[in-house]
Order: structure tokens, then C-alpha cells, then sequence
DNA sequence: AAGACGAAAGTGGTTGA
DNA sequence: TCAACAACTTTCGTCTT
């Protein structure tokens, strides 16, 4: 009896969306390819996407991302695989195992560039592993629906890089993907725009809190004020001065406003270099910043003190 | 003199007809 | 598909420290 799969073994997540042209099912939460097992129902498409689920055949738990790559050069047109399939479709079998072959095989050559693209580019941001893998998943995915076709490869991996960071809550900016990867910043979101949505890769608005920590060290700020700027993050939130805006440029604002709470001044300018954003984006909140939230005897106090 | 402030015009992306 | 729109940027002049 088919082994009908409800959870991702990977994160656990019950979020699974079953693309039925391609016959893969995805975890929504994490982007893992689930092992699709369903393979005795129906003659047509079956012999299809029995074909394609040999592709992504793997043994056990999920494996790292690069033993999944060559896993997707050897294991195509293994002979079980005609077995598996009625005889009745045997010619067809081969027709589409040869289509396929040649669509692997340019697949893989593909990917090994565009995965030494990723680590180099990965390497160059200091990303985690996970987050490198997952990014490598997301690529292959979109290899594999031809959205590559018509997009410069490095594009898409710096698209695919940024959704990775972006699941794993280590938020780059396009800015620094753009730097380190030399894609065009709009060409970048753009891509990563359109892979995700032909993915169905869903993604959570970036939440400015998980930029402070790496702006606070970039401007080599106490701890206090790194939290202090987070409980304002917080407040403001709460305002709803967040909405519709910027994550970084909130995430700078708040850090400019605790800094000067703390005594620990940073020009705009500072603050808006390691953010990316300009200072007039950051006197805007940070003007509103003070209206909603009653800050500024704070920071008079401080002024004071500095004084005395 | 450097930083902060704000106005005005321009850009790229989203939305809604 | 196009126009309106909001957020953000760039640029530049003025004020404050």
C-alpha cells in the first residue's frame, strides 16, 4: 500500500505542497523535496513521474545537499525502474528516459557551476551551511522547472541565496548579495521574486529585529543598546510604524535612537552605511520613532549626564 | 566644519481598474 | 496593460552643534 507521506522528515512541518506536473512534493516550510512514493496508482503519468521520483530517489534521512546533486547524475534509467512501469508503456519508457537523460545531463552540468557559484558567494557572505543547502535545494528546483531559462545563472543562485536567507531568518541585504555576487540588486530581486512564486515558496516579510544584531557589531555598539534598540523595535511595531516600511531602515533607526539613549552616538551616516539604506531614510523613522514613542526625554537625560 | 534636517524631484515596484 | 501610488533615494540648501 502506498506510503502516503504527511510530514517533511526533515523540519516536521505538515506544510507539504504536492506539485502535480512535476510530481514532487515540497515542504513549505523548509523547501525540502519529499521523496514522492506514490507510485502505483495510475499507468499514464505515473510512468512519468516514476521517472522523475527515480531522479530524486534517496536512501534514508535527508542527505546534504551535495550528495543529492550527484545522486541526480548516476541514478537515471536505472533498470528497476522498468519494472516498475507496466510493459505496456516500455517504448514511451525510453522516449521520455532519453528526453530526460539529455535534460539531466545539462542539469547537472548546470549545477556543478552554479553550486561552485553558491559556495563561492555563500563563502564570501559567511552564511551558515544550512543555509547554503538550502539555497542549493531552491536552485535545483528551479533548474529542474526551467526557470533558469532566459536568467543568467549567477542570478538566480544570488535569488535563491537571498530566499534561503531570508527562511533561515539570517536576512542579507540585496545590497550585500549584490556586492558579493556582482548581480545587479533589482536583477536579484527580481529573480528571487519570480522563483519563489514559481516555487510556491513561501516567505515571511523579513523582521527588522534580525538585522540588528549584525548592524550593532558592524557599529561595534554595547549589548545594552543592541537590546535597547530591539525593545524599541518592539514598541514600534506594536505602533504599527512598521508596516509597508523598509525592514532595514526601521532596524537602523531604532539602533540610531538607542544609540543616542546609551550615549553611544553614531552619525546617520554611520548608521546608514552598515544598513543600506540613506539617512534621510533614517531621519524619517526615526521622526516617527519619536512621535509615537515618547523618546526623547531619554535621550535629553543622556545629553545631560553627558554634561555633568 | 561636520552633522542633522527637510524639501523637491526622480526611481523602481506594487496595486487596482 | 496602464496609471496612480507609496516607499525610498538623490540632491541640495539651511540650520545646529
Amino acid at each position: 500500500m502506498t506510503n502516503l507521506i504527511k510530514k517533511c522528515p526533515e523540519c516536521g512541518s505538515i506544510n507539504l505542497f504536492w506539485n502535480k506536473e512535476k510530481g514532487e512534493i515540497v515542504c513549505r516550510d523548509c523547501g525540502l523535496v519529499v521523496e514522492d512514493k506514490m507510485v502505483d496508482f495510475d499507468q499514464e503519468w505515473r510512468a512519468f513521474d516514476s521517472n522523475q521520483a527515480a531522479q530524486r530517489r534517496r536512501t534514508g534521512a535527508p542527505m546534504t545537499y551535495t550528495q543529492y546533486d550527484q545522486g541526480l547524475g548516476t541514478e537515471i534509467g536505472r533498470k528497476a525502474d522498468i519494472y516498475q512501469l507496466g510493459s505496456k508503456d516500455r517504448n514511451k519508457f525510453f522516449r521520455l528516459r532519453k528526453w530526460q537523460y539529455r535534460i539531466s545531463t545539462a542539469i547537472e552540468r548546470n549545477l556543478k557551476l552554479a553550486l561552485a557559484e553558491l559556495k563561492r558567494v555563500s563563502s564570501y557572505l559567511k552564511l551558515p551551511k544550512s543555509v547554503e543547502e538550502e539555497s542549493a535545494r531552491i536552485y535545483t528546483l528551479a533548474v529542474q522547472k526551467g526557470l533558469v531559462r532566459g536568467r543568467s545563472m549567477e542570478s538566480v543562485v544570488a535569488g535563491a541565496l537571498y530566499a534561503a536567507c531570508r527562511r533561515h531568518d539570517v536576512p542579507r541585504t540585496l545590497d550585500e548579495l549584490s556586492e558579493a555576487s556582482g548581480i545587479e540588486k533589482k536583477e536579484i530581486g527580481r529573480t528571487y521574486r519570480f522563483v519563489t512564486r514559481e516555487l510556491g515558496i513561501t516567505i515571511l516579510p523579513s523582521n527588522p529585529a534580525d538585522y540588528i544584531a549584525r548592524f550593532c557589531s558592524a557599529l561595534k555598539l554595547a549589548a545594552k543598546t543592541q537590546s535597547r534598540a530591539i525593545e524599541i523595535l518592539e514598541q514600534a511595531q506594536k505602533a504599527e510604524l512598521t508596516s509597508g516600511r523598509g525592514p532595514t531602515g526601521i532596524a537602523a533607526a531604532s539602533l540610531y535612537v538607542s544609540a543616542l539613549i546609551h550615549g553611544e552616538k553614531r552619525t546617520q551616516r554611520e548608521v546608514a552605511d552598515v544598513a543600506g539604506v540613506t539617512e534621510v531614510t533614517i531621519r524619517n523613522r526615526y521622526k516617527e520613532l519619536l512621535e509615537e514613542l515618547d523618546l526623547e526625554k531619554e535621550i535629553k537625560k543622556t545629553k545631560k549626564k553627558k554634561k555633568d
